[in-house]
DNA sequence: TATAATTAAGTCAAATATAGTCAAAGTCAA
DNA sequence: TTGACTTTGACTATATTTGACTTAATTATA
């Protein structure tokens, strides 16, 4: 348990509590410096134990004033359900079922109104516009980024 | 956050909220020596922090009693704003726009949180994932029906 | 009034500063 | 001794900074 992984991993988590926020910017450059690492070990402790699933999000900008930012997220209620119905979704699906999937959310007030609409919206063929069978894939790829995004965010 | 161009946009933003006004001028030489710095750098800065899809119109001047102006874009009604942003992303919008664009739909509060991150998710090149030029196309048919449907639904 | 000089702002590309990707090499436990 | 996990570094992508050169407006001068 002495890798270096494990060790930035554990620096990087008790910061964020000792903080007591859900959320930290470092340098990558920095974090490598300290620890005595190549710079991209930092995207592989990242990558490897700062993940959705896990509950956390990454947000970064390259260039001067670059940062790494690791946001703490807490699962929604209903993120089983997310879950089970973005595994159905892979790797296409087609426009009614997808329209089926908003209304259930709906119903089940895991959306608003306006969200569900929004999300009608977006996944229009006509919207799309790309011939099949390719269409189903962008849209499976849609419908999946829209539910994660709900998995972690609350109303 | 420690680099001169997220100081400098900073700065201006915080001049023209004190001034309680949607204009100010500015000497560009001025500015670049208060904040040490090229005078190109407050191009730099108009140029990507106060863009019209941030909801901010340029004018300027040279020679004697130049100037350059910054004048922030104000709508009376929640349709106006969104029939011109509409107008602004046909027929093709980036992503780096439309990012922008929901960020002030958000501050304007136009959008809740929510939709704000289910619209940015949606948008993503690698979501849509298919090859430029047709990316921003679809983009832009995303970004117009979703903004469409804004504007007929309400909170 | 032309023309030259001066005073600004604009453009663009090179240099610099970050972070991301990917695959090869290394390590370690079962 | 193999397979999963970790480490490393070369290469890529992106954002910012800098300065040489260009363009435009005003002012001074012949």
């Amino acid at each position: 348990m002495s890798n270096i992984t494990d060790i930035i991993e554990r620096y990087l988590k008790q910061v964020l509590q000792s903080k007591n926020q859900n959320m930290i910017e470092i340098k990558r450059s920095e974090i490598a410096d300290q620890f005595q690492c190549v710079p991209s070990q930092i995207n592989y402790v990242i990558n490897t134990r700062f993940t959705e699933e896990k509950g956390y999000i990454i947000e970064s900008k390259r260039g001067g004033g670059g940062y790494i930012r690791i946001i703490r997220i807490e699962h929604q209620e209903q993120s089983d359900l997310l879950d089970a119905i973005i595994k159905l979704i892979q790797p296409t699906v087609t426009q009614q079922a997808s329209v089926d999937i908003v209304e259930r959310l709906l119903e089940k007030e895991v959306i608003t109104e306006r969200e569900a609409k929004l999300m009608v919206s977006v996944i229009d063929r006509n919207i799309i516009s790309v011939p099949l069978p390719i269409r189903d894939e962008v849209r499976s790829r849609m419908m999946t980024a829209m539910l994660t995004t709900l998995k972690y965010t609350s109303k």
